[in-house]
DNA sequence: CTCGTTCTATACGGCATCGTATAGAAGGGT
DNA sequence: ACCCTTCTATACGATGCCGTATAGAACGAG
């Protein structure tokens, strides 16, 4: 057969989709079957068990999450490096994107990498070519490198920490506060 | 039986201990038993079922968590707000706490609050409470009410973002850039 | 000491899911 | 048109966990 009914990609693809909505225990191999319309009995032709999906899972995630910030804040590559982090910041208060790059799933991972060694080195990292990125934008209008550290890391944890946490803001919305941090940290 | 040999009590922490290490998914009443060096012949007595036992760890949690960070802060209560946000920090890089406390408890429960709509609503309040708390700290010596608010999701996040983030510091250790950030943000 | 209450151990049926085995469908190459 | 490889459906045993039922142990009251 030239086109298998379900290839090895639609099964990573559903895995993904289950394991932000659910967590890594919600990658069930007969509910991917039921998402895709489908019996579980082509699944043990592509993967050695459950587990090497998730291996697999990880390794897209970890190819396509790296670059995915990046690629989107770097747009055109003409603006400034201000202007990227402005676009940066936009891009996380959105939290947009598809099956593959979006915020749930990495947030799923953030929290089984608690748990999981092997998942902790892969989003260590994405981690840190990201903060990588981070640090040579800011270290282009910073001269202070310890100032530059400290500014990464905040933002950094205000993308992580703006999903995760649940208080309001004083009559503010996330949204207006994210912008007066925006200007904040990039005074 | 004037005292049981595994009251209620034994059963919520052990589940709290089970949570914090692997998520609500984890909480499996026969593990509990075996790490109570029990069989579960007596949960039953205590709990419904494994949905009540949930609910009342979170009961547990929710009375003891919000008061926990505050009360420590607190200290003495004769120190001025910057003592005690100084304060703060020590104790949000330090991470400790007990078996109720902890911290990885309350990334678990984060996380869980992600894909139930209950566990939000309780994180909900413990973080407003929390956050009412910083606000108050950081308005008596920051006159912008816009500043406070930027300030206080700005420690937030790094509490939450401190423990997700796996990326490194351009060479220096987290307590490191969190000093600096400290104050960066105390200033 | 005996009894009754309270807690505990064990056995059971039920359900979900794993991973395997095997047979059937579907399409391309000759 | 035929076969052969590749994918899929179904049935199966094994495992882990839930919640129930029931019998035994522990301890205080009388």
């Amino acid at each position: 057969m030239a086109t298998p009914r379900t290839p090895r990609g639609k099964w990573i693809e559903e895995g993904l989709r289950a394991l932000a909505e659910g967590g890594p225990e919600a990658v069930r191999i007969e509910s991917l079957a039921q998402a895709l319309g489908v019996s579980k009995g082509g699944f043990y032709g592509y993967f050695r068990n459950r587990d090497a999906l998730l291996g697999e899972m990880l390794d897209t995630w970890e190819h396509e999450a790296a670059q995915a910030v990046i690629e989107q804040t770097e747009g055109d590559g003409a603006d400034d490096a201000r202007a990227k982090l402005d676009r940066l910041f936009t891009i996380v208060a959105e939290s947009g994107g598809g099956p593959v790059r979006g915020v749930p799933i990495e947030l799923a991972i953030r929290d089984w990498a608690r748990r999981d060694e092997a998942v902790a080195e892969r989003l260590r990292r994405v981690d840190d070519r990201r903060m990588d990125y981070l640090r040579s934008l800011f270290s282009s209008f910073c001269p202070d490198p310890d100032e530059v550290e400290v500014r990464c890391l905040l933002v950094f944890s205000l993308r992580i920490g703006g999903e995760f946490i649940a208080a309001g803001h004083g009559g503010r919305t996330r949204a207006e506060v994210m912008t007066l941090t925006k200007h904040w940290l990039l005074r």
